[in-house]
DNA sequence: TATTGTTATACTCTATAACTATA
DNA sequence: TATAGTTATAGAGTATAACAATA
C-alpha cells in the first residue's frame, strides 16, 4: 500500500510542508520592518494602485472589520497607509498605500519572494517546469 | 522586458498566492473544533508518537517560550495534550498529545489536506508532475 | 553560572455586540 | 430598514524582563 494518496492531494500536503517551514521567516521579515504579522498581511493585501473599502479588506483578511479599524489605525500612524473619502457613498473609507507603504511593500516582497532553499536547490529545468505548472494552475483558476 | 524573474522566483511566488488564498480555510477547520488558530497550529506540530519539550514546540512555532505556556495551558485544559516529566532533567516538560488530540489532529489532517480549487483542478498527469517536483524539492533538502 | 519553564506586564489581535452616520 | 465603519468589552496571542527550580 504505497501510494494511497491522490496526486493532487499529496501534491498539496507537499506545499503546505514547504509553505509552513517559511512562516518563521515571514515573522521575522515582518519584524525588520517593525510591523506585526497581521499589519504586514494587511498591508500586503492593499492595492498600492487602487484604494480599497475598509470592508474589502476585512474580506480578504477573512477578519471582523472591527479588527481591521485598530490595525488601519497603528499602519496609518505609521504613515504607511491613508484612509480617504469615497466618491459616491459618505459612509466608506478607502484605504490608498502610501509613498513609504509601497516601499515597505517592495523591500518585504524582495526578502519573501526569496525562494525558500526546497525550491532554491531545484534544477532550472525543474523549476521552469514548477512555474509551468502552478501558472497552469492559477490560470484556470480564474 | 517580460519574464525577468527567475524560474525559482516566479514559482515560489504563484506558491505563495496559492497558499495565502487558502488562509480563511484554515481558520475555518480550527475554529471547527473550537480552537484558535495559534491552538491549532501548536497541536499539528507536536508529534503524537513521541512527546516533546516545550521549548522544542516554541522553536518551531517561531515564538517565545512565555507564550507557548499560555498557549498549552489551554490545550492542556480541552484534554488535547499533556505536561509530562521528563527522563532526566528534571527542569523539562514533555508535552504528549492524548487521544483527544490525535483525533484533532486526524480530521484537521483530513480536512485542510483537501486540496486548493487550483490543484484539483489539474489533470492527473499534471498533478502527479507536481506531486514527483515537490517530492525531489522536498526530499533534497534533507 | 547557565538553562527550562513560569509569571508579570504591556501591547496587539480577535470576535461579539452596541453605536453613529449614512444610504 | 440596511450598511460601513467605529467603539466597548473580554479573552487570547505576543515579546520583554524578572523569577524559581534545576543543571
Amino acid at each position: 500500500m504505497e501510494d494511497m494518496t491522490r496526486p493532487h492531494a499529496e501534491a498539496w500536503q507537499l506545499m503546505h510542508r514547504l509553505f509552513m517551514s517559511q512562516r518563521r521567516r515571514f515573522v521575522s521579515i515582518a519584524a525588520d520592518e517593525q510591523l506585526s504579522p497581521p499589519q504586514m498581511g494587511a498591508l500586503m493585501q492593499l492595492d498600492p494602485s487602487r484604494p480599497v473599502p475598509m470592508g474589502d479588506l476585512a474580506d480578504t483578511l477573512g477578519c471582523d472589520s472591527s479588527n481591521v479599524t485598530g490595525i488601519v489605525d497603528r499602519l496609518e500612524g505609521r504613515g504607511l497607509v491613508e484612509r480617504r473619502a469615497a466618491e459616491h457613498d459618505r459612509r466608506v473609507k478607502m484605504l490608498a498605500v502610501t509613498g513609504d507603504g509601497v516601499a515597505v511593500r517592495e523591500r518585504f516582497k524582495t526578502a519573501m519572494g526569496e525562494p525558500a532553499p526546497a525550491i532554491e536547490h531545484l534544477s532550472d529545468a525543474d523549476a521552469r517546469a514548477l512555474r509551468d505548472l502552478l501558472r497552469r494552475a492559477l490560470g484556470e483558476d480564474r
